[in-house]
Order: structure tokens, then C-alpha cells, then sequence
DNA sequence: CTTTGCGCTAACAAAATTGTTAATCAAAAT
DNA sequence: ATTTTGATTAACAATTTTGTTAGCGCAAAG
């Protein structure tokens, strides 16, 4: 619209070609394309391919601290609470963001270099989750309600369990044939039963 | 060692590349030299680039459709013990090649035109699983000792439990500070682990 | 009305990457 | 000993892909 959309059409067109192909299989002249523009305007506002990818992972860093931020910003509820709230607002992420998984795990997950520097800033947000997870469970397991157990690990559950299924979406589709047809009665479904399978660990 | 052993050296070498930088970031030249050859050798033994993926691809499929067959050719076990075993088996298989899950949906899930060809070739195998596993629940469930499930469901958040650690690994080993710093020490806990995770899932 | 500057393109350059071929070398066959 | 065969290389060709630059046109500023 304005003076400037097309930085914002190039970032855009961007994310869908490395997104889909990832760094080493996406081409310039294809982003341009549905950018709209000569390739020439890459470099002309970011110089390289690098920056341009580097640009949009530092945006889905951004949204994934979002989503963790959101789950500790709000104390004032049981173990219960907020392992649902954990688990609610991650699948709902994931089925508004269903690629991103995919994304990160092949292309900086795979890539040391890029490791580093995501790791790090990933850390920063999530430590603070699992240290509070941990210090919830540790009081309601010397209460006696629930088992204790290592935050840590169940938290890589959730996450399991959570972002698997959307990882291997194409395959979900026809292998365990329609079970995610409708994207939402699937999102609610796994809502429920993440949340069973991960509060019945806790049972003692 | 024997005549033909630059074949093999390829083939070795092109699994290697190929399982680290995916196709499209996979050089000739790179596993021209692993292999210790030139790359005009490629083109000798296998024409192009593409026919040696395939061909890695399919040695992967080979591998993969074992371990699914020998979870189904005992047939004299209970319900625990063949939740037990496909536990075992797959996790066992994943520690073996842990990055096998990465490659495959990187590489296969998102191309769309190589991912008919391997999501037939695995439903055979695995479609008998599944059955298997439901017949099962369902007598389990008819005499009142299990609630029912839906095996496709439940053998989902099997491979979920178990296959995402492993993807993330690079991450789990830092985030979640040395959680798999000993693979076998891992290995082990996340078998008993998973099991009880399963299993009480069936629990009434 | 002219100048300035920005967004943009077309054409080009450089490098990387895959694929091809003619020639060589060694070993086996005759 | 000579021929043949298959494995291998070096050099080259074609293509793809990224990066660069000179200049055009338009809109705002003077």
C-alpha cells in the first residue's frame, strides 16, 4: 500500500520460499518473482540471501518467545491450570503456525552455526517456564497429590506430543488416514487428550 | 578392500552428505571427495544426483520397514508386552540412527512429489501394525481389564514420545542441560519412561 | 523549471554446480 | 604379447544462481 510495502512483499514472499524449500533450496529469483520485483531489489535492500534469511528466522524467534512469555505471565493458578494453559496455547501456536517446526529442526537444528545463536535465546525464555513448572510440582508433591517428577522431562513430553503430529502432518493425513481432515475438531481433540495423557503421568 | 568397493564408498559418502545438508544442499564434489574419487564418478555409477538420493532413500525405507515387520512377527504376547516391545524395538532403532526422523521429514514430508511414493510404501507395513494393535485393545477392553483407545492414536503418541527427543537432540542437550549427554543411560530411561507414560493412558 | 534522490530494472559478471566426453591406466582375457 | 574391458581422471561445457552496476523515471524539494 504505502511507499514501502515492497521490503514487507520481498520479507513476506521470503518466508513463504524458505519456509517451504528451506536456505540451500531456495532461490533469490523465485522470492523475487512473488515478491513482484527484479531480484536485484534483494540486494538492494538486504544485500544477501543470508540477511534476508537471517531476517525472517529473528521474526519466528520473536513469535515462539511470545508464546512462551505468555505461558509465565500469569501466576495465579494450580499445577492443573497451568499445564492446560501450557498445553492450550502451544497447540493452538502450532495450528496457526504448523510449519515452523519443521522449519527450525531442518534448517537450524541441522546447522551448528545457526544452533548457537538460536539456542541461546531460546534458553532465555524457557528456563524460566521450567523453573516454575518445577518449583509447582515440587510443593504438590510434598502435599502428596501428585508424583513428583522432573519438570524437564515432562515438559519435552508436552512438547513431544504436541508438535510431533504437526511435523508429520502429510503423512497423518493419509497413513492414519483424515484423522486431521478438520484442523479444528483435531486442535481440540489433542487439546484434550495431551492434557489426559500428561496429568495421568503425574497420578500416583 | 575388494573390486568394487567405490560403489559403496559413493553410496556411503552420499548418505552422509545427503543426511546432513538434505539434497539441495548436498555438493557432487563434496561426496565426490569423501568417497575419495572424482565426481565424474557419480555420473558413472549412477547418472545424476537425484538417482543416488533415490537410492539412499530407498536403502533408508528398507531399514525402516524391518523394524515396523519385526514388531509384528510375534505373535504370543500380551498387550503390555507388545506395547513393550514396539517401545523397545523403536526407540533402540532411533538410538541407532538419530538422525534418520530429521532427514526424512525434512527431505520427504515437504517435497509433495516424493512423499507419495514413500507414504505407500510405508502404510503397507504399517497398516498391519495398527490392526493388530486394535484387535488387541478391543479384547483388552471387552473383558474390562483396559479402557479402549484408538490404536492409531495411541501408536502416535508412541512416536511421538519417542522419535521427537531425537530430533531436537542438539537442543535437549543444552535447553534441557545434558539430559542426553549418555545416549545409553537416555536410552533406557526414555524406554521405561515412555512405557508408563503408555500405559497409563489405558488405565480406567 | 530544474535538480536531487530514491526505487527500480535490465543487462552483465562471477562463481558454483552438475553433467559430459575423450583419453589413460591397469588388469584380465585371448 | 596383444587385445579388450572396465574403472578412473582431467578437462571441458552448460546451466543455474547469486551478486553487481549503470542508468532510467518519477516524485518531492528547491
Amino acid at each position: 500500500m504505502d511507499v514501502n510495502d515492497t521490503e514487507k512483499r520481498i520479507l513476506q514472499a521470503a518466508e513463504q520460499e524458505f519456509m517451504q524449500k528451506g536456505f540451500a533450496g531456495a532461490r533469490t529469483t523465485v522470492i523475487a518473482e512473488k515478491a513482484g520485483v527484479t531480484h536485484a531489489m534483494l540486494h538492494y535492500y538486504f544485500r544477501t540471501k543470508e540477511k534476508i534469511f537471517e531476517k525472517v528466522i529473528s521474526e519466528k524467534i520473536t513469535m515462539i518467545k511470545e508464546i512462551i512469555v505468555s505461558s509465565i505471565t500469569e501466576e495465579k493458578h494450580s499445577l492443573e491450570e497451568v499445564i492446560q494453559s501450557i498445553i492450550d496455547r502451544h497447540l493452538t501456536f502450532l495450528s496457526e503456525n504448523p510449519n515452523l517446526p519443521r522449519f527450525f529442526i531442518g534448517e537450524i537444528f541441522s546447522h551448528p552455526e545457526r544452533l548457537e545463536i538460536v539456542k541461546e535465546k531460546i534458553a532465555v525464555f524457557a528456563n524460566p517456564l521450567i523453573k516454575r513448572l518445577q518449583t509447582m510440582i515440587n510443593h504438590y508433591a510434598s502435599i502428596g497429590v501428585y508424583k513428583w517428577v522432573d519438570a524437564k522431562t515432562l515438559l519435552l513430553d508436552i512438547i513431544s506430543l504436541n508438535v510431533f503430529p504437526y511435523m508429520i502432518s502429510p503423512l497423518v493425513n493419509s497413513a492414519f488416514n483424515g484423522m486431521m481432515e478438520d484442523r479444528n475438531s483435531f486442535l481440540e481433540k489433542r487439546k484434550f487428550e495431551n492434557y489426559e495423557t500428561i496429568i495421568r503421568k503425574l497420578d500416583k
